[in-house]
DNA sequence: CAATAAATGAGAATAAGTCTCATTTATTAG
DNA sequence: CTAATAAATGAGACTTATTCTCATTTATTG
C-alpha cells in the first residue's frame, strides 16, 4: 500500500487523504468540517508525533488558534488523538490508527524529534509482570504504562545544533 | 535509621532536616538562604514526588512564588531535582536524594498521587537489552529512560472523589 | 564588620491553553 | 434542493503557570 503510494500525483494523495480524514470523522460520528480535516491530514502527512507548535506551523493561517485546540480535544473525546508531554516540556500529540500496534516513545533532547518504538513481545510480557506484582504491593490498579526513552539522535539529522 | 527518627521531637525532626537540607546546599557549593532551606525542607518532610501546587500550599507565604520556581531551577541546575509532567498535565518534582535508588513513577489518575516504584533487577536489565537495540535500529544514542504506570488507588484513598 | 556579589519579593510580562459570543457552516427533514 | 436548526468556527479576551525585572535584602569573604 504505501509502496503504491509513492506512484500516485500529490493531489492523489491529498485527496486520499482527505478521504480518509472524512471516513475517520465519520466513523466516529463527528461532523465534518473544513478544520478538522486539515488538522487530520496534517497528522496524517506527519505521520509521527508532533509538538503543538509545529503543528500550529504547518497549520499557518488556515485554522485559528482556539479551533486547533478545540479539535485536537474533539479527537482525544473519540479517542484517537493520544496526547503527552516530552521531556522538554512540551506538548506532543499523536494519531491513534488503527493499524498502529502498542508502542512507545523516543525523545531527542536536543532537535526534539519524538519516535514512535516498538519493544519486543517479551519485554511487553515481563512488563505485563511487573505491573501486576506492583498492582498487588501498592493496591492500585493499573491501567496504562508507558516506556519513555530520551537520547539523542545522530549528527546526520539536520534539526540538531 | 527510619526507625530512630520516629522517637525524635518534632523539634528535632526539623532542626535534623534543616541541617540536611543545608548540608545538601553546602555540598554542592550553593549559598545557604532561607527559601532554599525552607524547600528543602518541605520536599524532604513529603518524602514523595509532589505537585508544584501542592508545594505551593505547603509554604504557603513563606516563601515568594518566584523564589519558589527560582529555586527549583537552582535545584535542577545542581541536579538534585527531578521535573516531570504527570498525565493529566500536572508538572511533578521530586528530590534526587543519593540513597534513593533508580524508581519509576506510578500515577493515580483520580487524586493525583504520585508514588515511587522500583521494578526487579531483570526488568531493568532485559530493558538495557532492548535499549541497545533500540539504539541500534535507530542510530540513537539512548540516555536516560522512564516507566510511567497510570492508574487508581484503592478507595480507602481520602483524597479520590 | 564592611564591601560585594548573590538572592529575594512583589508584581509586571509572557505564553499555552480555554472561553465567549457573534457569525458561518454542516446536517436533516420536508 | 432548500430552509430550519444545531453545531462549529474565528477573533480576541481571559486564565493560569512560569519567567522576568528591579529595587531591596541577605549571604559570603577578607
Amino acid at each position: 500500500m504505501r509502496i503504491y503510494l509513492i506512484f500516485l500525483k500529490f493531489e492523489s494523495i491529498i485527496k486520499i487523504m482527505s478521504n480518509s480524514s472524512r471516513k475517520i470523522l465519520s466513523e466516529h460520528s463527528v461532523s465534518i468540517t473544513n478544520p478538522r480535516i486539515l488538522v487530520l491530514e496534517a497528522l496524517l502527512e506527519f505521520g509521527n508525533p508532533i509538538t503543538i507548535d509545529e503543528l500550529q506551523l504547518k497549520l499557518k493561517d488556515s485554522v485559528a488558534k482556539s479551533t486547533l485546540y478545540r479539535v485536537l480535544n474533539d479527537l482525544k473525546k473519540i479517542n484517537i488523538l493520544n496526547e503527552f508531554t516530552s521531556p522538554d516540556n512540551s506538548t506532543v500529540v499523536e494519531l491513534i490508527l488503527e493499524d498502529h500496534p502498542h508502542h512507545h516513545h523516543l525523545f531527542c533532547s536536543d532537535c526534539g524529534e519524538v519516535i514512535d518504538v516498538e519493544l519486543s513481545d517479551e519485554f511487553e510480557l515481563m512488563l505485563t509482570k511487573e505491573i501486576e506484582k506492583i498492582q498487588k504491593n501498592f493496591n492500585f490498579e493499573i491501567k496504562d504504562h508507558r516506556v519513555e526513552m530520551i537520547g539523542l539522535c545522530t549528527e546526520e539529522c539536520a534539526n540538531c545544533k
